[in-house]
DNA sequence: TGAACCCATGAATTGGATTCATGAATGCCA
DNA sequence: TGGCATTCATGAATCCAATTCATGGGTTCA
């Protein structure tokens, strides 16, 4: 077999997956034009259609899927093979994939990793920023990381950083003009900063829990996002309330620049969690990379 | 998984089958130069030794073993796929590869299979010229040519020329100074031209038949070749006598560059087969290739 | 209807696959 | 034992194809 057909079905595969070359691309780190001409040629000499796209969409043909349904596990095999090699050399190799917010990979998962990767230099971490909650087995990642201690089923989850604690902030010159909440139903008379996430049609609500009473309310204003940054921003201009991360606030709260409401509203819960199919085969290099991110009080 | 790194793992297996970089260069069409350094770069980035190697030998290490028993099936089953997605498509094509001798593959092979490759621009033929009868199963060949009917187990063999005869002949000028031959026995007292292969320690016997009765007889003399091309030129040139296929040294005899004797020994026999293994799924390339070169009468 | 996004494609770029040239080591044979 | 043939390794040079760049066309959504 032309060795450019392996690659060029690695390339198949891939978008195949995603059903998108953009997705593809993005995961394979090349660009969107690469993958364009890898499939091209690869249909060509094959003389198989193997993908019919329209612009904006993709879909495997027929043959394409089959093809996929008879590769693929061979290519995972080989995957697999590779990384069951790492287990007779003498030092950990490999690339972990992960997923995390913006927030969780540059507090919690940065500080700990930079010790791990000098002490392994052929340890190699990507991590994905994604404020969604993403599929990381369909996705391709090795583990996500996400706050709270939400299991699905067949994850491993372990603790990564210690309790969290939401916080409903707004500007000084917000509260001049509107009264302080007491309770989360004011929150429906106030201007409140949405989370917009593009595969949810409906806007989050905010929960809140006080002894025994959980509520959750469905705020409005007139501002959204999908990134919390951005919300952020928004509430330190004074645009209305934010419900972010205690922790992400904390230093504008400290400086006078947000005010924090609700808060016997917003008790601690269990902190971000690293979550990851318990099929999978722990290679070295995983294991070390989960060791290094466990979270304990010591 | 990078995408240099598979491409290096066919070369691997590759090189771990056939136990020499300068064949499976050959087998793979680049230098063995290229071979080696793909190898080199693979060890390096994988951190595992995969080939022990001295100048004039190649040996898998423990993880070579390991790892060619665990891919190996995996590429093999791509390469099927593969070969199987042939059947989606409107014309046939592929890469066939047969194993033949010199003779059989100019007189036999190419007539042939030029008017299908003219029409089925997409098949592509290899003929590897080898005189040995090669494995073709460890060699990575689809089919071999060999005179004869010789069936090994589990392989398919299919005529593909007509009868052939041996010929014991020698030049006017041998014949000056020595008596003719009157039974194989008497070749003893003659300059033989031998066969020499690589893989044989001992030459090859000569072999007669007539009626009931069977001979083999260990000729000697002063040259031996591996090549029948060269061994029929020795004879030509008065060396001595030389043991060749009936139709390679006709032309010569016709025109009394060559006589022939003990023609009565040597009886016609099945001629040319295309022999593969039973178990192989036929592509469509494949059986067209077969079905050309079949052998009828008519 | 316009903006955003995705795929396709030709031309240009560039990096790495491959070759070239050559040295070192091994095995075989006289 | 020495010489020759053969094989693998390696640095430097070459070149080609993988990839990017730039841009156009088509679809979807607000």
């Amino acid at each position: 077999m032309p060795r450019t057909d392996i690659n060029d079905l690695q390339a198949f595969l891939a978008v195949a997956r995603a059903r998108s070359f953009t997705r593809a691309a993005a995961k394979l780190g090349v660009s969107q034009s690469a993958l364009s001409h890898s499939l091209r040629g690869l249909e060509e000499r094959l003389g198989v259609r193997l993908l019919n796209r329209t612009t904006r969409s993709v879909a495997p043909t027929e043959a394409g899927e089959r093809l996929q349904r008879s590769i693929g596990p061979h290519f995972d095999g080989i995957d697999a093979e590779l990384a069951a090699l790492g287990e007779l050399r003498a030092k950990p190799a490999g690339t972990i994939r992960l997923s995390a917010t913006d927030y969780a990979a540059n507090a919690i998962l940065l500080p700990k990793l930079t010790v791990l990767l000098r002490r392994y230099p052929d340890i190699k971490v990507e991590i994905s920023i994604d404020d969604r909650l993403v599929d990381i087995v369909a996705d391709g990642f090795d583990a996500g990381v996400r706050d709270g201690e939400q299991v699905a089923k067949d994850m491993i989850a372990v603790r990564i950083g210690p309790d969290l604690r939401m916080a409903v902030v707004g500007a000084p010159a917000y509260f001049e003009k509107h009264p302080r909440p007491k309770q989360p139903q004011d929150l429906t008379a106030h201007n409140c900063i949405n989370l917009r996430l593009p595969t949810r049609g409906s806007l989050y609500a905010w929960e809140f829990e006080k002894g025994r009473r959980k509520l959750n309310v469905r705020v409005d204003g007139q501002f959204a996002s999908n990134h919390p940054g951005a919300m952020l921003n928004a509430a330190l201009a004074g645009v209305g309330l934010a419900y972010v991360l205690e922790d992400v606030a904390k230093p504008h709260i400290e400086r006078g620049r947000l005010q924090r409401v609700l808060q016997d509203w917003c008790p601690p819960f269990s902190g971000h969690h690293l979550y990851y199919p318990s099929r999978r085969q722990a290679s070295p290099a995983f294991a070390l990379v989960v060791e290094a991110l466990r979270f304990s009080r010591a």
